[in-house]
DNA sequence: CGGCGTCTTGAGTCACCTCAATGTTCGTGG
DNA sequence: CCACGAACATTGAGGTGACTCAAGACGCCG
């Protein structure tokens, strides 16, 4: 029984509350029941945890269960680079299949669970079922635009612009996750949000604090209101 | 007779001479028919061409044959961004996979032939070779990757850095296709260096001119010739 | 030869960085 | 419960790398 129970706990993911958000979203009735057979493992992390290290060997990508990860290079000159953060539903490790390591770090910003899906079972399956091919080619393309996207911010945008698109595109995605009224609840520090964003971390302080001065948000620590969306919006382009 | 000349013409995969650089790497003996199937056409495009615009719907993914492409993005302030340029043996428009239209232009840099890959048609194949299958991840996964190393070079790195790697990136790229001795022929303008490296286009003029002056490399307009490769790699960390 | 796009070069300015000091929160152990 | 320290955050002052603006040179094509 107990074995039984295992196995049903560990892949239950038609019952899981990512499941829309996350990888197999066109799965449906029996095909869904391919994927358990997929997730091998579940991961759990408390903050600071690492899931991978830059050049750890690649076993498979990583669906996020519940809390977030950030996910950090080393730049030529040796010093971190944070590429991304990632909230539930959200797939990490897709640029380790190429070569078979990982390229980057992967860290708990917070108490955090992960599932592995191991690459080949995953291959397999997607051989398989048509639709798991899509739904896996759709989430490298989603990750390949929302690297472009965060490339164009930083290749023009001024720091107001850079922290007013962060907020407004973490907003929205908390959203689809179910945030109540137009609350933030950063998990990262100024230092991450400053070194992801190319800005010193006391420019994002200061940033933080104008566009409260603004009325647009209130920062309250790690807390921030968005008090005027739409200007907010406006500030940002 | 006509008909099956042109089908050879068309989709011959197995004698492309970026075919070890393409997408079906891992293609052996018969597979690689597989890939003449899924090849629909090839396109013809000279400097300046649009191979698709932001917005329009997505067919499928191109393979560059010969020549170079620029992809581009608008940004929330209303003007371009460029997110790469590509060489022949590279893939373009996976960006485009997730929700049917493409999310920025792909101009051509030179005179260009691309080959069209139909989307249905390559899951189609890849169902049935998991060797295509693989080789369709680990091209996203390269993407993403490379994608990754820019937004690492944005975050932090000075002007000087930037032009540095972005030769010597170059570089390598070139090598691979056999380029000769340490020498990068410029498709593209210092416009369009500086806006994808994010630098005014005078900062790069200023800084080749700084890369000379060093005796690092001879610049004579748009070739640029690598003098001493080592204190170049070290600059640019 | 003239016209145009591209590139170079210079001078002045500014957004953001660096350095430094102070304030706040929170966990830990006495 | 409070004192302490460490990590995180704010704020100020001053410096600078890259931008902007402007002028001119170069190369290319009709």
């Amino acid at each position: 029984m107990t074995g039984l129970s295992d196995l049903k706990i560990k892949t239950a993911c038609e019952n899981c509350h990512v499941r829309k958000l996350c990888l197999p979203t066109s799965l449906e009735g029996e095909e869904i029941q391919l994927m358990n057979d997929v997730v091998s493992d579940r991961i759990q992390l408390e903050k600071g945890d690492y899931l991978y290290n830059s050049g750890d060997s690649f076993k498979g990508i990583y669906a996020i269960k519940g809390g977030s990860l950030k996910t950090s290079g080393v730049t030529a000159e040796g010093d971190e680079q944070i590429t991304g953060f990632h909230l539930d539903g959200e797939i990490v490790g897709l640029d380790a299949i190429d070569d078979d390591q990982h390229p980057c770090d992967a860290i708990a910003l917070a108490s955090t669970e992960v599932c592995l899906l191991p690459f080949d079972r995953l291959c397999d399956a997607s051989g398989k079922a048509p639709n798991l091919l899509k739904d896996l080619t759709r989430v490298m393309s989603r990750e390949i635009r929302r690297e472009e996207h965060v490339l164009m911010l930083l290749g023009t945008a001024t720091a107001e612009q850079r922290i007013a698109r962060f907020l407004l595109n973490l907003y929205e995605r908390l959203q689809k996750r179910g945030a109540q009224h137009n609350q933030i609840s950063l998990q990262m520090s100024r230092q991450d949000i400053g070194n992801y964003l190319g800005l010193a971390f006391e420019t994002v302080s200061r940033q933080f604090r104008s566009l409260q001065d603004l009325g647009l948000i209130k920062v309250e620590r790690r807390n921030i209101e968005i008090i005027e969306m739409n200007k907010l919006s406006a500030l940002s382009e």
